[in-house]
DNA sequence: GATCTATATTCCTTAATCGGAATGTAGTGA
DNA sequence: TCACTACATTCCGATTAAGGAATATAGATC
């Protein structure tokens, strides 16, 4: 993967929320949507542009999307390099962390919980 | 200084490889555009993108235009971080390594020399 | 099959970015 | 003072990006 298609993902701020809460695990859109308040249409495209560039994957699961980074075999090292290094800093920076206080809370609220294949992951959403 | 600049002027592949050469001390325009082989105007532009937002310095020397990294007191968590991680990713892209090794022969071959406050820098240059 | 829910896509407008041609400018040296 | 060098800036066109309103779609549920 190109260092300039990595950049040019990471350079607006709606994606580097994105991927901040990202790195945390794999994410529904709709607990995306509840994090971030941001409008539908602008995290759909956003995450459509990462998708459309590699930065995250997807999968169906009802009628939920998750979206997830490239699991680690998967990343170029120039990847791995930059979200380590967006992992070091979001982490100075209030306005991300306050995303990720959020996540927290939404996770423990949201209601009906499964595991998938053992991974005690979370099924069921909004 | 904002993540997301930071990004936004990685975002350019032009500046990255001016970058990438600036990693390896200042350096003055018209050695930058030897090694690149760009149109001065859109060398000149770049460093001006640069300037406006913190990532580079520049002094005046003669005629010639000294641009720079901040120095290491003047660079935020963010900025640091993310040259670092630069560094680690150019030296795996032969499209920058090669920008080094034509700058070494630059420099090599760059005729006239003094100290400049027994800094042992170049002075004089194209 | 009708409907609902979660999400994607299309269409549009506005703004930003990039590159080049031409021109301007600050300092140097004759 | 004049010309020269090294660089910056302005003006332009083309491309790309961002956001929102409206609409489409895929799967679930009844």
């Amino acid at each position: 993967m190109k260092l300039v298609k990595i950049y040019e993902c990471l350079c607006d701020v709606t994606r580097l929320r994105l991927l901040n809460l990202l790195l945390q695990g794999p994410l529904c859109v709709c607990h995306i949507q509840a994090v971030l308040g941001e409008p539908q249409v602008k995290i759909s495209k956003h995450l459509g542009y990462l998708k459309a560039r590699g930065l995250v994957t997807v999968r169906r699961q009802g009628n939920w999307m998750i979206y997830a980074l490239p699991v680690h075999r998967d990343r170029s090292p120039e990847l791995e390099a930059n979200l380590s290094c967006l992992q070091d800093c979001v982490n100075e920076d209030a306005a991300f962390t306050r995303d990720l206080s959020k996540l927290k809370k939404i996770n423990l609220a949201s209601a009906p919980v499964a595991a998938v294949r053992g991974t005690g992951r979370r099924v069921g959403c909004c």
